[in-house]
DNA sequence: CTAGGTCACCGTGACCATC
DNA sequence: GATGGTCACGGTGACCTAG
């Protein structure tokens, strides 16, 4: 799941390496809500990059997401569906033990805007204030 | 649908008009793709912006997806699921008649570099090469 | 009117720095 | 090792202009 490096033309770098710092992730520990390789426990499980950046994401802006096709329990998330509905891969992740605890608040410019900006989100997304 | 002008600070512009050039859009003329409200007719049909961009930027990549959930005919598609699943989303445009003829192509620098970058995308996404 | 085009905005996740 | 943080990237759709 590592991806190219975009800034370099693609078309003359045919001598592409798909692990440059691919030595990070683990062969044996995958990501416990996808399946997809993990780099190590995040907030208590093992996790992707992507489900930990999302799980971070979520907790740090209070996030509560509602599945779109009304799924009571879960819509299956999967390395490949992973990012089809976001209420059950959070919920997921809540499922398989990770903690919001070990999710540390941030006060960050970038936050606070995306905080702002997140009561002004149209009506229909999967969304919901808290 | 018309979303808020984030330029401004939202929690100052509590005035905030939800229709600043919303006369733009068309009452009794849903998007035949989706249902959410149109701004007219697009490469055939009534659709609404959304769905009009999706659909050209669809072409001009020639981009074909892959329904991840394997629905053999359509997952829903409607202003709540939209943008849950491309290729069902793309084959109702056909199916209500939107026309690729109309999408002229383009050979803007941007335009080439996104087909370039395309062929680099992961392997996992919901795209497949031409 | 419907084309084409723009661009602010957002989510994502690979990567890195710090502890 | 697991945090926090960064940021390039792609997709989106509201809005604009051209014809
Ligand atoms: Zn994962
Ligand atoms: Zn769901
Ligand atoms: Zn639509
Ligand atoms: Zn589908």
């Amino acid at each position: 799941m590592e991806a190219p490096n975009y800034s370099v033309l693609p078309i003359i770098d045919l001598e592409y390496n798909p692990s440059p710092a691919g030595d990070r992730l683990l062969l044996n520990s995958p990501c416990e809500v996808c399946g997809d390789h993990s780099s190590g426990k995040h907030y208590g499980n093992y996790a992707c990059d992507g489900c930990a950046a999302f799980f971070k994401r979520s907790i740090r802006l209070d996030r509560h997401y509602v599945c779109k096709r009304g799924n009571p329990g879960a819509c299956p998330i999967d390395k490949v569906l992973q990012n089809q509905c976001r209420a059950c891969r959070l919920r997921k992740c809540f499922e398989v033990g990770m903690k919001q605890e070990a999710v540390h608040p941030s006060l960050s410019i970038a936050d606070v805007d995306q905080l702002l900006a997140l009561k002004w989100l149209p009506s229909l997304t999967d969304i919901v204030l808290p």
